[in-house]
DNA sequence: GCCAACGTTGGC
DNA sequence: GCCAACGTTGGC
């Protein structure tokens, strides 16, 4: 099991659209390092959703429910893209600014490559984001 | 709206 | 295969 987070821009789909469809294709990835992450994406692997633009926050994780394919709409075999599904919203979402005055995320690869679409969350950097869910758990 | 950072492209 | 030039992205 492995962690993710993909950015997308609430303006074109946003956590409010994953919630009310239920479940989609994650596709529009173009960027060869996102893709190579995205292709290493398993089914069952869990990924945080973060608005970028105006929000910046990461905002609800998402669950992968298949496996990477290629972009049936794209005749290109090297767009790949992948199913998920709305898993829930978080109660305390972690802003970027937050993420950035923790030391412990400095080597995020949110803070240092700002311009991923697709990247690796490691286990503590998953524990350290939603530490703010545990509390009120 | 600006600028810095990064990826991609194209010429050599 | 290298590197400069360009375009795009995203934070401020």
């Amino acid at each position: 099991m492995a962690y993710w987070l993909f950015k997308t821009e609430p303006d074109c789909y946003s956590w409010d659209n994953l919630e009310k469809d239920k479940q989609t294709v994650w596709d529009g990835v173009s960027n060869n390092l996102a893709l190579k992450h995205l292709r290493t994406i398993k089914k069952g692997d869990l990924a945080l959703i973060y608005h970028t633009g105006d929000e910046k926050q990461i905002v609800g994780i998402a669950e992968i429910v298949g496996y990477p394919y290629v972009d049936p709409k794209l005749n290109d075999p090297k767009l790949v893209v992948v199913d998920v599904k709305a898993k829930r919203k978080l109660h305390t979402t972690v802003s970027l600014a937050e993420v950035k005055a923790n030391k412990k995320l400095a080597d995020f690869v949110l803070v240092k490559n700002a311009r991923l679409s697709v990247m690796p969350v490691s286990d503590e950097e998953w524990e350290i984001l939603l530490s703010g869910e545990k509390t009120k758990a």
